[in-house]
DNA sequence: GATGAATGAGATTTCATTCAT
DNA sequence: GATGAATGAAATCTCATTCAT
């Protein structure tokens, strides 16, 4: 999965293709407006043969959830790790939040805001478990620039500012516009660290 | 409609409690999930009684848009009215957004943004060109401040961030927390007009 | 009702402009795709208050045939009483059950035939007690001539294959066009006493 | 389909079936009347499965009417290649169209006849473009019988007359009655090329 | 693993009819 | 007599899921 950097980070098998099929019908229609049969028509099988890889039509839409937290905390992971300082991490944070949100993982990753709802209640919690790994990566992130001093409101509130800035990206951005990702990234981390504005 | 400050900024008429009930269910459980029965049951009627009202159900999820686009509009006029400087009113146009979204007409607003994709395209367009006279207000007043020199960033890219972030807070915001609304309006300013961060 | 010659047979009091919009529309739609809001719209009034005037909706459908079996059943016998030869009385028939089909009460003849079967059983039984006055009029003219030695074939029969023309007429007969009623009944005519064909 | 002849000239698959069944109960109770959950009882399977076979209801009373269309031109074709006289034709016509509506496909022939209203307008006219072959075998006879001086009466209304005597047939023919199919052609016959009445 | 017909619960919508005002 | 909101039964259609082949 990890290794072949394939859309939405997921990988190229019969269950992979399933996948990316359902993430994109998923975010163009919403989860209860895209049918089984929308999903099997989209990777041309039958709609029956879709159970033999998933038992409910809501684990699909917990594995496409599944998929794109892990493979975007290994991305953070990296982006952290490949950075010295406190700044630069946040600022490395920022750039591969955006790259997930209106990059190659784009769809997965709106899927999982807009529909979080429709997951039961009992996979709500379990893909909650995994986030939070994610989500310590930021917090620790913020942490460590507020313990230096270098901003003064508290560091979970940042995090939920820039949780907005970013998740919202997607309605607006224009990939070919005249401002790239990493300007982007420079603009949102200037909401937080408070480079003249 | 204004004069009687009710839930969702929607009056206490038949027509007006089946939208307020109606808001509540698409936000507890989204459009697609709220079936019509549900709606008649929370208002006390029979399920066919909605079509007196409402031709269809898509009909509600709009009429619950346009009354609160037309609410907070007047409300987002009178919180410019009300402030002299340009930075008073970025922070007031804050205030009030942040008053639609996690206050009085909080369900309705949170509607808005996350079943919007339930409306018919017709209907999408019909809603667009109401927010429209909305967003102005947002745009004049940023860019106001833009061009007295406060920040340098595009007022255009500013409104998405601030979009953003206001748009989150339902999803964190505790009412009976230790942050204040204004607490709130004031960190949000600071993103923009760069105060110590 | 025989006095005024309103269209359909019918009156011009507010249950007669009832019974000849309702008459318009079954025709045009058949009566179960006629609501009774559609026949409310046409007179101008509320739904409701169609049920000061009749009872039930099948009741509407009775009283329109009703009306036009009693109508034409006059026309019949003044066309057999205005004829002195049995071929005469025939020629009147054919020429007067034209008149009725496809001219002042096309509608309500039409939706005799069309919408029979939305009588229930008691209501057909009622109604065809009311036709056999209408049917022993033709019977009596085909028998006489039948017994003249004028034709061969069955009365019955023959009445059944006029039936079948006349009725079918208004499915293609253009009043516009080249032949007249008066040419039809006569071609008609023809079908049975067999002058030169 | 037109080798086992099969009721209503439908062939025995599971489809066929659901055809026939909705033929009879489109005869008897009327399309609208009908519904869906009649036509399944009837087949033996649930409402539901009924649009694994057909999108919509109407679409499964449109193929009622295809497929009699397409039964009964081949059965036309074959009655005239198989008569080598113009009035030979012409009473095959007559006896092959008496034993669609009274015979085989009597049901399904009713209902392209009371229940063509219920066909949408552009089904209609894809059923007439079928209908246009059946109907030009007709007119072809009739022409060839005026040209020859056996009628003076206009083709065109001659079929019309004749289509009103055959269409009327079922509702007073009684097939264990003295008069046979046969006689009844023989009958109708005269009415056109007028033998002694 | 794949198929695709069948299931059956449930959704929206329609509409004749009632009745308090 | 008129109104029009409300009823409630019933209709068509959808769709996740099953299962024999």
């Amino acid at each position: 999965m990890a290794e072949s950097l394939a859309i939405n980070g997921i990988d190229d098998s019969p269950r992979g293709r399933l996948l990316s099929a359902a993430a994109h019908l998923f975010r163009d229609k919403g989860f209860d407006r895209t049918t089984v049969r929308d999903i099997a028509a989209a990777v041309g099988i039958q709609s029956g043969s879709i159970f033999h890889h998933f038992k409910t039509k809501e684990d699909i839409l917990y594995a496409v959830m599944e998929e794109v937290i892990h493979f975007n905390t290994a991305r953070l992971q990296q982006a952290v790790a490949s950075e010295a300082t406190a700044a630069g991490k946040l600022r490395a944070l920022i750039r591969a939040e955006l790259q997930s949100i209106v990059g190659d993982t784009a769809e997965a990753m709106t899927v999982m805001v807009t529909e979080w709802r429709c997951l039961s209640e009992d996979k709500q919690r379990k893909a909650l478990a995994l986030r939070s790994i994610y989500e310590q990566l930021w917090l620790d992130s913020l942490s460590e620039l507020h313990q230096q001093g270098v901003m003064k409101t508290d560091p979970f509130i940042l995090r939920r500012l820039l949780t907005g800035m970013i998740g919202w990206t997607p309605n607006w951005f224009d990939r070919e516009g005249p401002v790239s990702l990493d300007d982007l990234a420079d603009i949102m981390l200037a909401r937080v660290i408070g480079e003249a504005p």
